[in-house]
DNA sequence: TCTTGACCTTCCAGTGACTGGAAGCTCTAT
DNA sequence: ATAGAGCTTCCAGTCACTGGAAGGTCAAGA
């Protein structure tokens, strides 16, 4: 199976999966043309990277993850305690979001947000205590 | 006032400021000796820099306030409508998080996390049906 | 047989917003 | 005179791709 085909089984732009390649993520045989041929492990590869890109795991876990999904005497500790600690950082990245989020809709609801330039937002990015 | 006073006071690192400058976010003038000069206005400027950037405005929506926030004659609606975008990306990737959260929450519970090789999270990852 | 077009290859550069480090100049204090 | 801190520029690296150029390969149609 060529690049275009795997690209589209597994949901990824083919250029990506070139670049699985470079990395070692994945490593299809070639044809006598050159071109990349990708078994069905290769695709299952690919498909697994796929998922676990998509729940958000770095390029580093998803090879950890790979490794230890190939690895029949694997303890699943050693999967639950990578995907907790990716859990433990989107919790935070969430944290950090909301708070954004609770500054930003006060200042947005605080400002007229018609013609006149008296503005809360710049008043709070410029540093000036809001007006008493 | 030089780079590493103004670094101070802005809460800036050094190499930050130089990259707004290498941007055109801010054009502090030079003394004789080639070092970079801050006056109360660049000062002003750069903390400004600063509290968007930690409001998690990009680059570019920090150039736009920027110019705003000098514009005498803006109209609030243009800050706000920045705002309200920037609120609406915030939003999108809470959104996102969340959903990230509960799955990998889901799979991380039914995971044994002990020794042994069987578990959910690689199960999911590989693409096959839970356990009946 | 020729050509067109889709598909494949490699390699280089760019993304955002910095960050690290090297090589070298300037200033201040001792 | 010299040590050390601080400043300068420039280049490379981060993360995970993504875009594009230049060129080879293949299948279908005239």
């Amino acid at each position: 199976m060529n690049i275009g085909d795997a690209a589209e089984a597994a949901g990824l732009p083919a250029k990506t999966i070139r670049y699985y390649e470079d990395i070692g993520l994945v490593r299809p045989g070639r044809n006598n043309n050159g071109y990349r041929s990708f078994s069905d492990t290769d695709l299952h590869k690919l498909r697994f990277l796929a998922r676990a890109r998509a729940l958000g795991f770095s390029i580093d876990d998803c090879r950890a993850l790979l490794a230890l999904y190939e690895d029949e005497s694997r303890a699943s500790s050693e999967v639950r305690k990578i995907a907790r600690r990716h859990l433990d950082e989107i919790a935070s990245k969430i944290a950090d979001l909301k708070a954004l989020q609770d500054t930003l809709t006060h200042l947005v609801e605080t400002c007229a947000g018609d013609d006149r330039p008296d503005c809360p937002i710049l008043r709070d990015l410029g540093g000036e205590t809001p007006k008493m």
